[in-house]
DNA sequence: ACCTAGTCGTCAT
DNA sequence: CGACTAGGT
């Protein structure tokens, strides 16, 4: 979903232009959107597991655009689901499979056209997948990190640290989680759309933008339906951006929606709270330390719910086991060896029909990933030596305009009433007694005293509102039973890739119990781990011999015939 | 003027 | 996922 009707609102300040702009500097690349687009070009066989390399090519193709412009990519892959999500995923993967026996229906009544729609909803990204185009950017020695979880604080960590100069990616949701420079609507011919954070004071149709802080955006954002939580009916950008600026903090806004007659979801609340966690602190990946790092460092003097957090913004499992899952050698889910799509299809083909194997010597052995390899070749470039043709961009044909942007006295008015920074405490105190903001305050004073007068406040008289910590008395939602024993194991869940939102239907209580129990299911589990920890990263995903199996089938040690990655282009 | 819920396209020829 | 749109408030 992202945050809906958020890049609309924002046209004013999108700057039309070129990747020339982006020469010589590096750039996050969202790969599932890419996936996610390129999917469509080769659902059918996708669906029915059939080798293709349809997807590797589109994402290719674009390599080589960016390579043309002199950008240089740092590819950033989607990791582990949170737990928060696990149900949403649930539904999406029982839609898929609807749509898939709906097209194998289709496609015995010799309806192609209508199987291959239904195939299109049926397809998605697969980690092993994600592991293809791996094995291609290691050749190519292009970097790439898998988030722990979500690409996009994934992203705006590495924007953060100064890795990445800007983010391409089609979310909005990024902007949410602080992203500066995000690039938009790239297209063939290496046009695109740039949205800066900077120039978020120029933005007239939303007053004041410029001077809402990074927590009342993610309110905005929450209140209007974002990823974590659904919104409240009725209420869109426009009128939570006036809803913030009008009241500040959420009680104030609650009662005033109430007031109007308008339904707040019961746990609308514990959807805040943990959304502003997953926001703020998700899990990310330092790739030089190779250490597991948070997207903002918790506040210093907080008492946060370590055990609510995690089950927010991802796991703290040991650093070893995320220097594998980042580097792309294990799957983020299941934590078994990761194997590309190619391979595995491969040595599936070879092991059910008992090829005679072929002479693999031919094939020199690589290492796996090292960080300094020398360029190489994977073994389907080999047996398809046609790369994409190098063939000229369409020269773009759009008029560059100079978005220079004259501040108008108005603007600069703004600007000037709102340079001292506005004010924290809003939202509620339920896991965060002092919120000290990451980007501003936390610079500043972070006051221990929650102060809810902000500068942004139009017209409301500055009653001295207590902050009404009534909330407290929903932490009992936290204490209240771990131990449901309704675990419904959703066996292997958790193959593809999955991302965003929405709806969830159920009760504080049970929400929290669920995610505990699916916390235990997914992270508490050891056996799982044991069982792929014994399978060396060597084995795999390399040019080689050596059938790379799931920790569930049966291994053999037969060779790949080679000639099975000769795919058709 | 704003919100919503639906549909469509995404690739690549 | 966003873009776009018809149809609601």
């Amino acid at each position: 979903m992202g945050v809906t009707g958020l890049l609309p609102n924002l046209k004013e300040i999108q700057q039309a232009g070129t990747l020339e702009r982006y020469r010589g500097t590096t750039l996050a690349i969202d790969t599932y959107g890419w996936l996610h687009r390129s999917v469509v070009s080769c659902a059918h066989e996708l669906c029915m597991d059939i080798p293709t390399k349809k997807y590797i090519n589109s994402i290719l193709k674009k390599i080589e655009m960016l390579q043309h412009f002199g950008v240089t990519p740092y590819f950033v892959f989607d990791g582990a689901s949170l737990p928060t999500k696990s149900e949403t995923n649930l539904e999406r993967k029982l839609k898929r499979q609807q749509a898939r026996q709906q097209a194998e229906t289709y496609m015995k009544q010799g309806n192609s056209k209508l199987a291959f729609k239904e195939f299109m909803k049926a397809a998605s990204v697969t980690h092993a997948m994600a592991k293809s185009i791996m094995v291609e950017l290691d050749n190519l020695g292009i970097k790439y990190v898998v988030a722990p979880y979500e690409a996009d604080p994934q992203m705006v960590y590495l924007e953060k640290l100064g890795i990445v100069d800007g983010i391409l990616s089609e979310d909005s949701d990024l902007l949410v989680f602080g992203c500066r420079r995000l690039i938009t609507k790239l297209k063939d011919d290496g046009t695109c759309v740039e949205i800066n954070r900077d120039d978020f004071v120029k933005v007239r149709s939303i007053p004041y933008l410029g001077s809402y802080t990074a927590e009342q955006i993610r309110l905005v954002a929450m209140l209007s339906g974002c990823d974590y939580t659904k919104g409240v009916g009725g209420i869109g950008i426009k009128s939570a951006f006036t809803l913030v600026r009008k009241y500040n903090n959420l009680q104030k806004i609650t009662l005033a929606l109430q007031s109007e007659g308008k339904q707040i979801p019961q746990d609308f609340k514990y959807q805040i709270d943990c959304a502003n966690l997953a926001f703020q602190y998700q899990k990310v990946f330092h790739p030089e330390s190779q250490k597991l790092m948070t997207l903002n460092e918790y506040p210093e003097r907080h008492d946060l719910d370590m055990e609510v957090v995690e089950l927010c913004c991802g796991k703290s499992l040991d650093n070893e086991t995320y220097i594998r899952l980042c580097n792309g050698e294990i799957n983020p889910n299941t934590h078994e060896l990761l194997v590309s799509r190619e391979q595995s299809l491969a040595s599936l083909k070879s092991n059910s029909m008992t090829l005679k194997p072929a002479p693999s010597d031919a094939v020199a052995t690589t290492a796996n990933r090292s960080r300094s390899d020398i360029p190489k070749r994977s073994i389907i470039d080999m047996l398809s030596p046609t790369t994409p043709e190098k063939r000229p961009f369409k020269r773009p044909n759009v008029v560059y305009k100079t978005h220079d942007m004259k501040l108008s006295p108005t603007i600069k008015k703004i600007h000037k009433l709102t340079s001292s920074s506005p004010a924290e405490g809003i939202s509620s105190k339920f896991f965060i007694k002092s919120t000290p903001e990451f980007d501003s305050s936390m610079l500043s004073d972070s006051s221990e005293v929650p102060d809810n007068s902000s500068p942004l406040k139009v017209n409301t008289a500055t009653e001295e509102d207590v902050v009404t910590d009534e909330d407290i008395k929903d932490n009992e939602y936290y204490e209240s039973s771990i131990n449901s024993k309704g675990f419904e194991l959703s066996d292997d869940d958790g193959e593809e890739i999955e991302e965003s939102p929405v709806k969830t239907t159920t009760t504080t209580e049970e929400y929290v119990t669920r995610f505990k129990a699916s916390l235990r299911e997914r992270f508490m589990c050891d056996s799982t781990y044991a069982a792929s920890t014994i399978l060396k990263p060597h084995d795999i995903n390399v040019p080689t011999k050596g059938p790379p199996v799931k920790a569930t089938t049966t291994s053999t040690t037969t060779t790949i015939d080679i000639r099975q990655f000769a795919f058709k282009r």
